[in-house]
DNA sequence: TTAATCCATCCAAACTTTTAAATATATGGA
DNA sequence: TCCATATATTTAAAAGTTTGGATGGATTAA
């Protein structure tokens, strides 16, 4: 049981502007920096620090295409995390 | 689609006292404020704070039985969080 | 009724998170 | 090379969270 993990995860759902990224990316695949920046309306700083924890904590994926980065949904990721909450309830 | 609910119960379930109390209500089916007390180590009214919170955000509820209040899992609000990660991964 | 128990609330200190301005780094095109 | 574009980092302020001491209300026991 890696409650780190957990604790990262839910952690970084619980903010209105990250939840919305995630639903986004639940949608469309895959979104730009640019595209979270026109999504959540903060500041091109705030949105990479938002990404960043979204990174760290093992939810979302980012690969590098040029200087542009593509954000994605970690499923494996989310599936642990679905799997544990579902044995809580 | 209740984002303010999956925000409060993901922000609940956000750190380690309040995830073991979680945890062990799974296990346990239901326990007082003295027994939170005693499983996370922390203040009467830390514990006091943290059980409120997680009543507050649906995940948890409380019973009182004379002076003594018996908490528990809310199972159809974990299973409606579950639900709701499953569809984003 | 008095004392003890269980929990909630108020307060304030320590710490963390959220946010943006300024600045830096890296890539692509002229 | 030089400039524009895309993202990252640094810094700092404002807001929010976590924590415990003191205190209060309600209930049970003596």
């Amino acid at each position: 049981m890696d409650c780190k993990f957990i604790e990262k995860a839910t952690g970084a759902i619980a903010d209105k502007s990250r939840l919305s990224i995630l639903i986004e990316l639940a949608k469309k695949e895959s979104l730009t920096n640019a595209d979270v920046m026109e999504l959540v309306g903060l500041s091109q700083p705030c949105v990479s620090h938002h990404i960043k924890l979204l990174i760290d904590s093992g939810l979302v994926n980012s690969t590098k295409d040029g200087r542009t980065a593509h954000l994605r949904i970690n499923k494996e990721a989310m599936q642990q995390l679905t799997s544990f909450l579902e044995a809580l309830g």
